[in-house]
DNA sequence: GATGAATGAGGCTTCATTCAT
DNA sequence: CATGAATGAAGCCTCATTCAT
């Protein structure tokens, strides 16, 4: 609205309070889509419209940008869920169930993915925030889907299986589809219908492949 | 058989013909380790044992080396599975179980695991490397899944399920497994058994969570 | 005096009239610490508990900065002692030595002390002032030492000499002493004593080193 | 010689032998002429005749290449003078003259003045370098000059007098005489002659000021 | 007057690539 | 074939300067 009054105005318009958050989201979109090291501060600025010098009054340099970009997307994510699982009535089918398409919905469909992998892509030069990512993210929304498995255990309507090594497998799948639209869907491979997959994991998570296991 | 030959010619000779590869080893665990950005030729050069040089006697230049790596690393995979199948004589379910099992020892297990990570982590600055990754290893990979699956399905031993979508799902875990080991488990996670992770892989695939599915 | 309107005024008022004072002392200290090019505008503003673009109000750039630093504290430097040696009564000795710790009073103990530093640091990049500090500051300096030997020598109170010459060689260990505050004493080597280094200074000055002089 | 043949020939000349001495002697010549912050690498480089990249590969980096200047130029200064000391049979007067004359010639009229002044303009940015020149150069220096005055006192030559002390006093002028060179005498005002300045520092080092001291 | 967000030229540094030896 | 010195484009970062508020 003002916005182009703004610029019309003069060589630059005062944002302080909105710049932060166009300088993350530029740089999130250049960092998921070249990686940390090709993306260009000079790319991020432009993006968010500002000249280079601008974003270093935000950030100390371009890992504290990259390390902001991540933080700034993890710290929401955090503990959105964890309350479904407290009060929850129903079965611990439809519980799990429940959890498992809210990681995607929160997760998959949202910028959070990228951030994702990214995580993948540049742990191994930024162990730390990989660490952060992995406590904060990873082993708090494994911690849900844990918790369900002892439910749906515990009542006897899970078979007795180790609820934490089972999180690691069912987690996968999630992932997984996470994963691909940053990497194969996006470079000629035809993307799978997220519907389908979640649909076809369930039903194999649940009933499993075998018409009457031995 | 030729050892007498490099024999005569002498260490030199013998380290001659290997260089390329060399090269393409020492180029593989630094590219995987560091990725494509971060890794410098120098390095490769020097783990290598030779002058920076002589690396582009051998490679047109960093983007042809990379290719080379995973090229390198992606064809012998290939079809090293592919008549298994063809003369199985077991079950469906042992089929697909060594498949898989199969899947994680020739890929996890070995530098191909390494490429993995690459891909996914380059796949934006090398799309037709993800995609030649994606056709010729993802998808014949896959397409063996999809076919032991379909041979369950046929003969009555799994559930009526689509075989090519249950397959992603399938893949997803032996996946993860794979990237685990050069994300999170280098820095800090503590990193899982596999064979506890396949264990329990194989018990939910094949028979489910759930004890009485409705 | 003014001192009433001041308060009527408040003490911010107080302080716009001293505004420029305090940009200099603050930008005084910091290019003495720091140097020209290593001190920024944004630590000076800073310091003076402005804003960067206040500086600017006073000042055309940063050059005019340095240099208005230089004047100010150049101009009351000369003239301070010029009449001294008009009116003086005493033995020649007793004036030479009046103006030579005079000069240590006035400089060596004083920001001024500070230019001199600077001064000759930067003397290759801002040679106007150099030659401004040394026509306005050195060159009339010395005059007044030149005038107090001139007396002395023709009183036959000092030996026959040269009197410019003398002068440079008599200036010397006292813009020594001053320089080492501001080079040597600052960084690990023991400081000096000025009372005893100025003690023996003027014992050598007036008896020499031999005891009987060829 | 050949230097013109191998400049012809190609885009360079490989003289790794002779590179590092070039740039410091490059280096050299800006870092005293324009000081530390002002002298550009790209500058020192082609000063050298080799291109900015090429600096880096006998200088880790700016710091560095300052280091390496100051340290290839104070390292041949000391000792040089040492043993004069040791076997002189002369008058101290004549050993004091030796020495002090010899400073001149050694320091004063070489690289090393330029350094005496990037010493005192950088030491606040530099202490470590400075304490390093101070304690290799100015202590050793001083200590020679302490020696002889206190061989002169011993012998009754020299008024009883703390050498230590005059030593600093003594050594301020022919410092002076050298820190001139590269601040005042480049910026306009008229140079003095080191040769008549020297024959009057020594008569009013040796006889002092007054005719008949009190 | 005062502010401080924004700018952008300029310097340091890296590293893929070249090529004389 | 092999070398490694040399190159130079490109990216990060700093900071003097500007100007709308």
């Amino acid at each position: 609205m003002d916005c182009s009054i703004n610029k019309i105005k003069g060589r630059w318009e005062r944002r302080k309070e909105a710049r932060p958050q166009e300088l993350l989201a530029a740089a999130l979109d250049l960092l998921v889509e070249r990686g940390y090291a090709t993306t260009r501060l000079d790319d991020v600025a432009a993006k968010a419209g500002v000249s280079k010098g601008t974003l270093y009054l935000y950030f100390a340099n371009k890992e504290e940008l990259f390390k902001a970009v991540v933080r700034e997307h993890i710290v929401p994510a955090i503990g959105r869920a964890e309350q479904t699982i407290e009060q929850y009535q129903g079965s611990s089918r439809n519980l799990l169930q429940e959890i498992l398409l809210g990681r995607w919905e929160q997760v998959g469909n949202t910028k959070l993915s990228g951030i994702m992998k990214l995580i993948v892509a540049e742990s191994g030069n930024f162990p730390e925030i990989a660490k952060f990512y992995h406590d904060e993210v990873i082993l708090r929304g494994n911690a849900l889907i844990t918790k369900a498995i002892q439910r749906g255990v515990e009542s006897g309507e899970f078979h007795q299986i180790d609820a934490v090594q089972a999180t690691q497998v069912i987690a996968a799948p999630i992932i997984m589809l996470i994963l691909r639209k940053h990497s194969f869907d996006t470079c000629g491979s035809e993307p799978i219908s997220p519907d389908t997959y979640l649909e076809t994991f369930l039903n194999l998570l649940f009933q499993g492949l075998v018409v009457r296991p031995a």
